[in-house]
DNA sequence: TAGATTGTTAATCGATTAACAATC
DNA sequence: TAGATTGTTAATCGATTAACAATC
């Protein structure tokens, strides 16, 4: 069951056949094939048996996958069968929508403290949270376990930010602001900046 | 400088490319090499010369390239040099951040129109424009031209949303809904699920 | 059993990197 | 000129896909 060296590409894929997965299960399906995950996913089917074959035998041969099975399987793969708690840093409009993103909570991943530095925000109530000085930050990353930032600062302040949270002792970064970080080899970091993906995206308009 | 098939891998990165010689031009920095832009955003001088090199031949041997004309060449390449209307489908939490969002009218990408069918949502000002019902979204989609969708709707409602931008006449769609969606040939997408980066994040954790 | 579908090996395809002649 | 750096070709590396024996 443990693994050799799975790339990025096999491991980004793995949410998507997990959330659809989770669709299946809801709809009381019980079983699936690759054919038909490939089908719906617009994936080669070979591709997803592969991916899933890393990991283990999760499959019947003649049958396909039970759904609940590689629901709970692929869970496991991606750690997130069990609490991860996030740091959100930056109360602008965007992080105050991830924080009320409940999604996250139905999935185990849940924001356990939020930082901004301007005076008129900190205090103020954010669902069961309170905006805190950033100040506070090395604290709350160690008395709430927390293990992941999420980075929704203007641009030119999000580096120092980065550095402060990989200090604090993070181990993943998940970056909204517009710029390039920076980060030690053993920290991982996803950018989710809106601008690229529509930048991306305007390439293939005509 | 037209182009042969140029895979999604470079066209991503030209954003990231684009991003920091922005910030280069800010600092008054006229010329970069590929092997600065390399150190800097962590990738391979050859790899940077070759995603440009794709385009045209936009740099001086001995020299480097010139900050501010590369930049433009990028937004050419983009099609970011002219204006492109986006519509913003659900006017929840996430969509109000995001039609806030300021970086997208400084980069001639605009929201020019916001949709939900809540009544309690419909009529009320956002910034310059107001919620309007999806009733009116093939209208204003051909009337102010839009070209691109950016759902925020619960992923449920997303693909039928996705299927009446696409019978609109629309050409690309930013999908945060958390599901898989299908599309023609000709239209683009491109996910920007939460989750899904978040539950990439976790496998890295540990 | 016959049909279906996995897990996996081998073949193909594509993307990244190294190397270097051209040249500023 | 000498040093630096591009654009590009060739070499390497890795990822995707096809094919099929194993088996439910």
């Amino acid at each position: 069951m443990k693994t050799p060296k799975i790339s990025e590409a096999v491991v980004r894929r793995l949410p998507v056949y997990l959330r659809y997965l989770q669709e299946l299960h809801e709809l009381n399906i019980r079983t699936v094939s690759s054919y038909e995950l490939g089908q719906k996913l617009d994936m080669n089917p070979a591709q997803i048996r592969k991916d899933l074959a890393y990991f283990g035998e999760f499959g019947r041969k003649g049958i396909g996958y039970e759904v609940i099975y590689l629901v709970e399987k692929i869970k496991q793969i991606l750690k997130i069968d069990r609490h991860l708690n996030c740091a959100l840093i930056g109360a602008g409009h965007l992080g105050i929508a991830l924080s009320n993103y409940n999604r996250f909570t139905q999935e185990k991943l849940s924001i356990a403290a939020i930082f901004d530095n301007s005076p008129d925000k900190i205090g103020t109530p954010v669902g069961t949270l309170t905006i805190q000085p950033l100040d506070e930050l090395e604290q709350m990353v160690r008395e709430r376990d927390i293990l992941i930032g999420i980075i929704t600062v203007p641009a030119v302040e999000a580096q120092k930010v980065a550095d402060r949270l990989v200090e604090a002792g993070i181990k993943g970064i998940l970056n909204f602001a517009p710029t390039s970080l920076r980060v030690p080899a053993h920290v991982s970091v996803r950018n989710a900046d809106l601008t690229t993906e529509l930048q991306t995206l305007a390439y293939y308009i005509d």
